[in-house]
DNA sequence: AGCCTAGCTTGAAACGATTCACGATCTTTG
DNA sequence: CAAAGATCGTGAATCGTTTCAAGCTAGGCT
């Protein structure tokens, strides 16, 4: 059968479309009797709204873009779970995207985000310009920049990596004076960040420049990390303290160490970070730096809701969280 | 400024509307000077295409929603991104929605997305009935069922996880008689599956009853791995082989045992299942059972485009992709 | 010249909901 | 009893696109 539109249910129910239109949006405006004769017109046709044609009259949707590197990262659930929760809240349905990593596949996400007339986008920018992102304001859309500092004229939510990477390196140089650091490819800020909090702290608290070592890595993940245990090793003299940019690369590194037969942390001490589950669950249940990932997901999509709500005037914020480490074996 | 229409454009370009929405969808029927000229007006006014508006007319959408469970799971990224790649070259898009494992949740995705008006719903069902699928279908959208045996009138695509717990059992009994099958809630069907494979698998090599353990956890998790451990080290006498439903227990359970000084494989062997890239990172590298879930998400998406393109008769089909032993060290 | 054809373009009718000014009834009140 | 509310319903206009029958032009053919 054809499908089911509000002008079947009113001449079901004997009433107008706009009765119909009534009991969907506003009941308390309809007699209690049609109303519930709507209903049940509504039940024995299993109509359906046509959201597509609800949007188009309304002009708005109830509906927010997130674009995302990769749903592969556990680190990624939590914040998707966040984000989701805040939204639902308020009213609003969640389109995910991912970009890959690609800022062709991000351009095709913000195609496809704008022809469906999202009323606004939380976006991890790969690729993205000051142009495009004033070109969606422009679209009346409402922006949010997730994890990355400030753009002009968007809110922003990051989670202060700098100090994370301070904090990291800060446990460790209580205790060791010859530090290596490993990191994926010194290009997105969250890793810069971290990186960057790393070296000061290390400076501060005096480790000579030639114990300091940085190991730069292709990628996140614990195969890298294996790689950067390997060459890790050859250093001489060997670093006593590793500061690696995320868990799974810790992660790698402890095992490939454990393979070799090196101690941790008796005769080296590793830190990681993000505090994914994994970390507690590793041999050697890992030291590491915990982002409020939940929180970081849920506020984006609160500042992307209050946007998206205020018609014109609206007083663009950038928010920092704070990251803390969370202390078990490996350092 | 408001937004803009198709009927901004050919102001602008000095043509009527049906010659603007002729240049977007069949160029070919416009003379090259018209249609340059169009184009040019489309740039200079920055039009995007009002999705809604364009699917109200054509009744159906471009669009394939897709309910999982958790996006949480790393065995899950490749799955994505092999349905999305088989949506793009199809020219569909997809949605996304998690049910979290919560029929209701579950329901609130299927409406959102028949709101939608997709053309199509891949699903792995948590408290879906065959009423509500038969409902999807009668409102004509393609159901395919994603790693579940099929239901009746639908598609689907799985793996058979019943000759997975086989071979991964098949490699265990080949050295030991005494074993334990560590496994979530069996509930869902691809852990059942996998349960009632891998009894079978010991049955037929002879493992006598007493010494086939079956310890059931909460979740599938590393955590959950560890808790197993601990369970496991109470038997008397002590099981060499283990089973594990997913690689993420394995690993919880192989560190657990690690840290208790218990030797992997040495004294107690231990197979996964799912093959995430931990697997081959951990301390000890870990034998599990391989799963093709790339190509699961790809051919999932190509029978659900192949069902939404179809306008009657369809012929339903319920494929099973074989799984792989891959041998690592743990076993 | 008259007629055809091919190639472009037009304009109006949908699609399915929301919205809003306006009727129709019924109650209340002076 | 008439006027004034209050309470419900109605129906047409509208959102931005696609579609399609019909119109127009230019050129070729007889």
């Amino acid at each position: 059968m054809p499908p089911v539109s509000i002008r079947d249910v009113a001449m079901r129910a004997g009433v107008s479309v706009g009765t119909v239109s009534n009991v969907l949006n506003r009941p308390n405006l309809v007699a209690e009797a049609t109303r519930e004769r709507v209903r049940a017109a509504i039940g024995e046709l299993g109509f359906v709204r046509n959201e597509s044609a609800r949007q188009l009259r309304q002009g708005r949707s109830r509906t927010l873009g997130v674009v995302v590197e990769s749903l592969g990262n556990p680190y990624f659930t939590d914040l998707a779970r966040g984000a989701e929760a805040a939204m639902n809240t308020d009213g609003f349905d969640a389109l995910w995207c991912t970009s890959d990593g690609s800022a062709a596949k991000e351009r095709r996400c913000l195609d496809f985000l704008e022809e469906q007339r999202v009323s606004g986008v939380i976006i991890t920018p790969v690729g993205l310009d000051a142009g495009r992102i004033a070109e969606l304001r422009d679209r009346g859309l409402s922006v949010v920049v997730l994890d990355r500092r400030a753009y002009d004229g968007v809110c922003s939510i990051r989670v202060d990596h700098v100090a994370g990477g301070e904090i990291a390196v800060d446990h460790l140089t209580s205790r060791h004076r010859r530090l290596a650091i490993v990191t994926g490819p010194l290009v997105a800020e969250p890793i810069t960040d971290r990186y960057e909090g790393a070296v000061a702290a290390a400076r501060r608290a005096g480790v000579a420049e030639e114990h300091l070592t940085t190991l730069v890595q292709g990628d996140l993940t614990p195969t890298s990390g294996m790689e950067a245990a390997r060459r890790l090793l050859e250093l001489d003299p060997l670093p006593t303290g590793v500061f690696c940019a995320n868990d799974l690369l810790a992660i790698g590194l402890v095992n490939a160490l454990l393979r070799t037969g090196v101690k941790v942390p008796e005769e080296i001490s590793v830190v990681g970070y993000d505090d994914i589950e994994l970390a507690g669950t590793s041999v050697v249940p890992l030291t590491t730096v915990r982002q409020p990932r939940h929180e970081l997901g849920w506020t984006a999509a609160e500042l992307a809701v209050a946007e998206a709500g205020t018609a014109e005037g609206h007083e663009h914020r950038g928010l920092a969280l704070s990251p803390s480490l969370v202390v078990r074996e490996s350092a």
